[in-house]
RNA sequence: GCCGCGUUCGUCUAGGGGUUUAGGACGCCGCCCUUUCACGGCGGUAACACGGGUUCAAAUCCCGUACGCGGUACCA
C-alpha cells in the first residue's frame, strides 16, 4: 500500500488538509503501507513561499511522518510538481497522439464569448464540452496546417481532455460506494496551461501512477472530478488506484469551512493558529481523527499510536461534519492532564518569567500541579495570577457577600497560629488549621473564605493547603497582613 | 440551472430488518463529593427530515420529495 498526502502550497495548512494527511497516515501505518508527501505547486499564480515550509511544520508539530517527500527522500522524486514538468509534457503529448486530448487555442476572450453566447437560465454555466468544442479555434476544428502554423508563430493554447459523451464513467468510492457520472455531464478539462505547467488533474493523476500510489484519500470536494481522473488514467491504459473521499469538515452552522466564514465564527482554519493558540498536538490530532472516524467502540481519548492500531477505512463517515471547538477544548484538557508537570513547566517557563518573573521551573510545575484539572489550555495556569504575586484586588461581590465583621481579627489570629507552626506541610497546615477553629469554635467557612481571600483575591481555586506550601510561610504572613489592611467592612 | 454526495439528540456518533423504552461522547441542567472553584460520581435534557412502498416486522431495504453540502476555472 502507498498513500500520499498532496497539498498545494496557495496557502498554510488548513485544519481539513491536516486530516487528510491524517488519515492518509493512520492507513499507511496500520498496514504497513508507504506514506508520501508531494508538494504540487503547479499554479504560479497563487504561490505562497512560506507555504511548503508550514506544511512540514505543522505536519511535524503533529507528529505526522512521512516517509518520502520533500526532505525525506525516496525512489520516486521529486517530490514537488514544479521540479517533473518534463514527465507531464511528455504525458501530454501522449494523450493529445492518442486522441485523448487535443489543442485548443482559445483565448480568454473567446471562452468569455462562448460562455456568454450559451448562457441562460436553465444554463447559467456553459461549459467547454461535446456541445461547445467544434464552435472553438483547436485542432479538433482545424485542419493540420492551420494548427502547425498556430504553433510556429508561438501562439499560446491549452492541452483539453477529449470528453465523449454517451459513456458512463463509474468507480468504486472506498467511503461511498459506487460512484457513477456520464460522460455527458464532464467537461473538456484542461490538462496543460498555457504557461506550460499542467493542472491538478494531469500532475495528479501522472504523478500518482508513477509514484505507484494504491490508494487516493482526499477531500469530498474532489468527488465531482473523479470521473475526469478516471478517464485520464483509462486513455493511458494505467490501473485507477482505489478512491476514497473524506467527508468535509462544515463550519459550525454547518457550512463551509473556509478562512472567512469560520473566522467569523471564531474558528481557526490554520493549524499554526491552534498551534499559536497552545493547543497540544495530541488534542488536535485526536479531535480531528474522531471528525469523520470512529472506532466502533467507545473510546475517544487516541494516542497517535492508537489510533494507528483502531484506524479503518470502513468506519470513516459519508455525510459532513461539523467543526466544534468545545469538544476539542475538551480533548485538550484530557491530553493536558495526562502530561507531567515538569514538562508544561518547561515549556511555560519563558512566559510565566516575562509576566511575574518566575525563574524557578519547580516552582512552577507545582503551580500547575495545582490548577491541572482546572485548565482548558496549558497557559491558563498563567491566569491565576496570585500563584506568582499578591492579590492586587479582591473580589468584591464574594467579599460583600461573605466577608464578616469578625474575619480580619479571625484572620489575625490565624496569622498568629501559623506563626508558630514548625512543619510548613498540606497536613501540618490542615491541622494547625482544624485545631484553630476547634479552639475557637468557628466553622471551617469562616476561617477558609476569609483566608482565601487573602492569599488569592478570589473565590474559587486550588486547595489553600497546596497554596500555602507553594507560596511560603512568609509570602502567606504578608498576603494575610494585607488583606486585613485592605479588606475593610 | 445542471451534476454528484449526503440526511439518527444542538454537535460528533453507535446501530444496517425483530436484541431499541434508539446507546455513548461534548454541551447544557440537577444532585452527591467538597473550605471554594474544578475534577470525579450519579441522574436528567435531547434525535431516526418528510411521504410512499417492500415485509408478519423498517431508524435499518427501495422509490420520491424536501433540505444541506460539494462541483460546475488555463485554482487546487
Amino acid at each position: 500500500m502507498r498513500v500520499r498526502f498532496a497539498p498545494s502550497p496557495t496557502g498554510y495548512l488548513h485544519i481539513g488538509g491536516l486530516r487528510t494527511a491524517l488519515y492518509n497516515y493512520l492507513l499507511a501505518r496500520r498496514h504497513g503501507g508507504v506514506f508520501v508527501l508531494r508538494i504540487e505547486d503547479t499554479d504560479q499564480t497563487r504561490f505562497v513561499a512560506d507555504a511548503e515550509q508550514d506544511i512540514l511544520a505543522m505536519m511535524a508539530w503533529a507528529g505526522i511522518t512521512y516517509d518520502e517527500g520533500p526532505g525525506a527522500g525516496g525512489e520516486y522524486g521529486p517530490y514537488r510538481q514544479s521540479e517533473r514538468s518534463d514527465r507531464y509534457a511528455e504525458i501530454a503529448d501522449a494523450l493529445v497522439a492518442s486522441g485523448h486530448a487535443y489543442l485548443a487555442f482559445d483565448d480568454n476572450e473567446s471562452l468569455d464569448a462562448m460562455r456568454n453566447r450559451h448562457r441562460s437560465e436553465s444554463n447559467p454555466n456553459p461549459r467547454y464540452d461535446h456541445t461547445t468544442r467544434e464552435e472553438m479555434r483547436n485542432s479538433l476544428t482545424m485542419d493540420g496546417e492551420a494548427v502547425s502554423q498556430l504553433l510556429d508563430a508561438g501562439t499560446p493554447y491549452v492541452v483539453r481532455l477529449l470528453v465523449k459523451p454517451g459513456k458512463t464513467v463509474a468507480f468504486t468510492d472506498a467511503v461511498r460506494g459506487e460512484v457513477r457520472f456520464e460522460s455527458d455531464t464532464v467537461d473538456d478539462q484542461v490538462l496543460m496551461k498555457s504557461d506550460g505547467l499542467p493542472t491538478y488533474h494531469l500532475a495528479n493523476i501522472v504523478d500518482d501512477h508513477d509514484m505507484a500510489i494504491t490508494h487516493v484519500i482526499r477531500g469530498e470536494e474532489w468527488l465531482p472530478s473523479t470521473p475526469k481522473h478516471v478517464l485520464l488514467y483509462e486513455a493511458m491504459g494505467w490501473e485507477v488506484p482505489t478512491m476514497a473521499h473524506l467527508p468535509l469538515i462544515l463550519s459550525p452552522t454547518g457550512g463551509k469551512l473556509s478562512k472567512r466564514n469560520a473566522e467569523k465564527q471564531g474558528i481557526p482554519v490554520s493549524v499554526s493558529q491552534y498551534v499559536d493558540a497552545g493547543y497540544e498536538p495530541e488534542a488536535l490530532v485526536n479531535f480531528l481523527a474522531l471528525l469523520g472516524w470512529n472506532p466502533g467502540d467507545e473510546q475517544e481519548v487516541f494516542s497517535l499510536g492508537e489510533l494507528v492500531d483502531a484506524f479503518a477505512m470502513e468506519r470513516v463517515g459519508q455525510s459532513g461534519v461539523q467543526f466544534d471547538l468545545q469538544k476539542l477544548n475538551w480533548f485538550n484538557e484530557q491530553w493536558l492532564r495526562s502530561k507531567p508537570e515538569a514538562e508544561l513547566a518547561r515549556r511555560l517557563l519563558p512566559v510565566a518569567n516575562e509576566r511575574f518573573g518566575c525563574e524557578d521551573e519547580k516552582y512552577l510545575a507545582q503551580a500547575i500541579g495545582m490548577m491541572k484539572e482546572r485548565m482548558t489550555m496549558a497557559a491558563d495556569v498563567l491566569d491565576a495570577e496570585y500563584l506568582f504575586e499578591a492579590p492586587t484586588d479582591y473580589d468584591e461581590k464574594a467579599v460583600a457577600k461573605r466577608w464578616k465583621e469578625k474575619s480580619s481579627e479571625t484572620l489575625a489570629a490565624f496569622a498568629g497560629a501559623l506563626a508558630d507552626l514548625e512543619t510548613w506541610t498540606e497536613d501540618g497546615l490542615e491541622e494547625a488549621l482544624k485545631s484553630f477553629i476547634a479552639a475557637k469554635e468557628i466553622g471551617m467557612g469562616a476561617l477558609m473564605f476569609p483566608l482565601r481571600m487573602a492569599l488569592s483575591g478570589v473565590g474559587g481555586g486550588p486547595s489553600l493547603y497546596s497554596l500555602m506550601v507553594l507560596i511560603g510561610a512568609d509570602v502567606t504572613q504578608t498576603r494575610i497582613q494585607r488583606a486585613i489592611e485592605r479588606i475593610n467592612v
